[in-house]
RNA sequence: GUCCCGUUCGUCUAGAGGCCUAGGACACCGCCCUCUCACGGCGGUAACAGGGGUUCGAAUCCCCUACGGGACGCCA
């Protein structure tokens, strides 16, 4: 069977992490079986669909690396097609026209609890419809039996008929709803497998019966547990990140995400860390769990730190200074970005993130007088002031190498009967203003003779 | 309320009747490394929701309960 999968998000909020996460498992499912993806905006809610919740979608699944196949089709444009379909139904008594109104289902809704929605019209001649009441197209579902699912993640899953009322799959104004919609849409597109969140498990049911309906064959279904927060609930603004370009914003790596996001809810045995090749080869659908994740973000960062250290230094020293663009007292030429640079592998080391890589790395970019942080600045005592003089002048006489400066700041420690410690850290608080810091060698390397000599001047006495 | 789905360390999970005195990862706690902080290395705390069955034997199969989630729109 070839293997065509389709993201299909509806464009009335952000990508969020579990569309994303959605999204990433049709690709992997798609490119693992050499099939196909592609990308339907499911923007049939005109009142809530916007162009800039479309272009967010687009610019995440760019940013996340799911690029899809063909053309991006919007399903607003094929209500034509829908409509078409419903009247077959309705031509071969698949389905029927319903005019019942607004106040009617509400008297029916409110006369007691779990009611199902029994439309007369089923069996009504529509001769005696109501003058100038455009009606709605009702699927004529059976009441008997059941409906039956073979889902990949969920197993076999049936429901009773009688528990599933008659869907509207016409609206009055002749436009389709979501049930309806999808169905054609996904039949039209010969989609193989319908893969997507849980929440949509019920309505496969409903789904199922439209394919019956109009006796087409239909996809497999494969329902994937949905993301919760921290917390155990639904997903929302309080988490923190829940867009996924929050998370761009916020320093982490396409790359971790997506990895992170596939090992959430899917498992190979003990891997842990894997890039897009290796996800595309392992991956299918019966690891799949069948809970519900939570987020984790200290895992996430985790994840990213793997993947920070991966990536090339020279691009990481472009995106340090792009996040620190604005930043008062910092000057970003080509003189900072090179620092950055050599620095880097150093730098790297330490960050879970790229907000915390460019917040480690600002130090070499700014001019004097250095911000001191607290407890750098308790470590230039009168005393130590005076003794990074000396430390200058030590320095000055290496050449500035690694290995040199290791070897003069040493020899140093050791003439004046100094721990290493004592030296280093006053040399790098004058260095970077902070009591924390790589290697203080590979820091002064990165400084370089000049601008190193001369910060360490300006804290000395 | 009704229907559907789920439930292994705090979190993500391995586990498809004996390999499980339940493994890995993150987090946490020690120790080592060490110029600080990280990284890394070593070690530790920590789980089969509860109750009934089936079986020589159950985390794995069945039933019930509890808890969690989802769906019940002329939303998607």
């Amino acid at each position: 069977m070839t293997v065509r999968v389709r993201f299909a998000p509806s464009p009335t909020g952000l990508l969020h992490i579990g569309g994303a996460r959605t999204a990433l498992f049709n690709l992997l499912f798609a490119r693992h079986h050499g099939g196909e993806f592609l990308l339907r905006i499911e923007d049939t809610d005109r009142e809530r669909s916007t162009e800039e919740a479309t272009r967010v979608i687009l610019e995440g699944l760019e940013w996340l690396g799911l690029m899809h196949d063909g053309q991006t089709v919007f399903q607003s444009q094929l209500a034509g097609r829908h409509a078409e379909v419903a009247r077959e139904m309705v031509a071969r008594g698949a389905a029927y026209h319903c005019w019942l109104s607004a106040d009617e289902l509400k008297a029916m809704r409110e006369a007691g609890p779990n009611v199902r929605i029994r439309s007369p019209w089923r069996d009504r001649d529509p001769a005696e419809a109501p003058l100038g009441v455009p009606p709605v197209v009702r699927l004529k579902a059976p009441r008997e039996g059941e409906t039956v699912i073979d889902d990949l993640v969920q197993g076999i899953v049936r429901v009773a008929n009688a528990e599933l009322d008659d869907m509207i799959i016409l609206r009055s104004d002749g436009t389709p709803t979501y049930q309806h919609a999808v169905v054609v849409d996904d039949h039209d597109m010969a989609i193989s497998h319908v893969i997507r969140g849980d929440d949509h498990l019920t309505n496969a049911f409903r789904q199922a019966q439209i394919y019956d309906a109009m006796g087409w064959e239909r996809p497999r279904f494969a329902h994937i547990p949905l993301i919760h927060g921290e917390d155990g609930k639904k997903l929302s603004k309080r988490h923190g990140a829940v867009s996924v370009l929050e998370f761009q914003e916020q320093g982490y790596l396409p790359e971790a995400v997506c990895n992170y996001l596939l090992r959430l809810g899917w498992a190979h045995g003990d891997v842990e860390l894997l890039d897009r090749e290796e996800a595309v080869r392992l991956f299918d659908l019966d690891g799949v769990g069948r809970g519900a994740a939570r987020m984790d973000y200290a895992k996430l960062a985790h994840v990213n730190a793997h993947w920070l250290k991966q990536r090339d230094d020279g691009w990481l020293a472009g995106e340090v200074a792009r996040r620190l663009v604005g930043r008062p007292g910092l000057s970003l030429g080509t003189e900072a970005i090179h620092r950055f640079r050599v620095l880097m592998p150093a730098l790297k080391e330490r960050a879970k993130t790229l907000v915390e890589l460019a917040d480690a790395a600002a130090f070499l970019a700014h001019g004097l007088p250095l911000p001191m942080v607290p407890k750098a600045a308790a470590l230039l005592t009168a005393e130590n002031r005076l003794m990074l003089r000396d430390v200058e002048a030590a320095l000055a006489a290496s050449d500035f190498s690694v290995a040199g400066i290791d070897a003069a700041l040493r020899g140093f420690a050791e003439a004046k009967e100094l721990k290493l410690g004592q030296v280093a850290q006053p040399l790098r608080a004058a260095l970077t203003g902070s009591n924390v810091s790589p290697g203080i060698d590979a820091v002064l390397v990165a400084l370089g003779r000049e601008e190193a000599l001369a910060r360490i001047a300006a804290a000395s006495v």
